[in-house]
DNA sequence: GGTTGTAATTGATATGGATCAAGGCTGGCC
DNA sequence: GGCCAGCCTTGATCCATATCAATTACAACC
């Protein structure tokens, strides 16, 4: 009871002293406004290494902030298959494609412990109309979603496999800089299985290149720990 | 003198006239909403093939809607090559990966004779705030953008090239429904130079699979014009 | 109506990464 | 401490698609 009391009250601490509100939507807003956001998020629940944070086909229409933690997105294919679609750092809005009066078309898997806001995309629209920074904000993340996804055709429909791999450590690593985390020494949350899959690769090319690199002297790869070594010379194999 | 004047009376018809209406940002307004959206739209304008509606870099934050015609929109590698992101028909928007108050990190150009409705960002949003069906109705059609994206991710990670071309034509065939026209007989707008760019293959690979679909009785081909003979066999091509 | 340039097709060959097939590590659990 | 299961790595082979190289077919323009 005590314990998840205090699990409780450490979860529903608000937007206003969450030390992600730069990159996420409170970004721009007053204090009095920040508070009307904070009364929106339906739930702030702790998420463990495979749950679900929705399912595919789900109907309710919520957006997700990734809080800690992190969480990978995911569409099935027609024959069953997962397609990894992104990985979402602390910060990070989840759920965007599902705007959309249609049912969810991806599933949201957590890919450790991690905690997750949840906001009913009603409620949300309601007091984006009342609040203008909050509509600029969500249009903002909305529209970055989609740079983002544009990066992403551009890396399967033109970049080799080396490329791949070393683009995603950067892209990784330019993520938890942002959150004032190391930039060249960090953990992979994500099995090979599912970075494989994100790139459209296979689970051993993409074994075989972090060992190459290994090997190069590019990054130090030990199981899931990653340390760049060499930072501008994966700059070169990312976009060379 | 005269004719320009004509074109542009034509050009200037309003939402409330257009027959794309409900595909578009207008969707689900009334007739005072709409004439505020129309105020909104700072150009319809008339673009010729290969011209460009804006510029990779552009710092103009607008939006665009397609009138009649088609358009690509793409992006510009370190290399320098194109990458086709994306077709567009009447009725659809583009550029909504510019909302983030970064440049327009990507170009879009005209594939015949178009027509195009421009719209400043901050003069939608501003009438957004006050027109909840329209901020609604833009949420919606992002979102769409990013499930239309994450379908493609899914084509370019998984799919054989044959599953790219026949799944290329199935998405353009129900577009082309969607705007009442025959969805078993059109023109593509688009070179296959571009389509094999948009699906991640070679221009060589596209022709021969348009071919081999020939020789199988599923698709008549005859240079850009499309028949679709057997979509059963498509649908199964692209699924299988 | 010929000429020319660009787009599309077709054929031959090369190759990057997938697939198939074993091992090897590691971390959890008894 | 030993065993088990899943994850990861490594090696050998194969194949889908890229690449290279002509050829053909339009369409636009004089």
């Amino acid at each position: 009871m005590t314990e998840s009391n205090v699990s409780f009250r450490a979860l529903s601490a608000s937007c206003k002293t969450c030390s992600l509100a730069e990159l996420c939507l409170p970004r721009g807003l007053q204090a009095e406004e920040l508070q009307r956001l904070d009364d929106v998020i339906k739930a702030r629940r702790v998420v463990h290494t495979g749950d679900l944070l929705f399912k595919e086909g789900a109907e309710n229409r919520s957006i997700y902030a990734v809080r800690s933690g992190s969480v990978k997105t995911f569409a099935i294919t027609e024959s069953g298959e997962e397609q990894v679609l992104g990985f979402h750092l602390p910060g990070e809005i989840v759920g965007l494609a599902g705007l959309d009066e249609s049912i969810h078309n991806c599933g949201s898997k957590a890919l450790e412990t991690s905690s997750i806001c949840e906001m009913p995309l009603d409620d949300l629209e309601d007091i984006c109309l009342q609040i203008p920074s909050l509509q600029k904000q969500l249009l903002k993340l909305i529209s970055r979603e989609i740079s983002q996804d544009h990066k992403m055709l551009l890396l399967l429909a033109k970049k080799s496999s080396d490329q791949r791999v070393a683009t995603f450590l950067l892209s990784l690593s330019g993520r938890f800089k942002l959150r004032g985390l190391s930039s060249d020494s960090f953990i992979l949350s994500m099995s090979r299985q599912d970075i494989a899959n994100y790139l459209g690769l296979a689970v051993e090319t993409v074994s075989r290149i972090l060992t190459k690199f290994g090997e190069d002297n590019i990054v130090k790869v030990t199981r899931r720990s990653i340390q760049i070594v060499d930072q501008e010379r994966l700059l070169e194999v990312a976009s060379a």
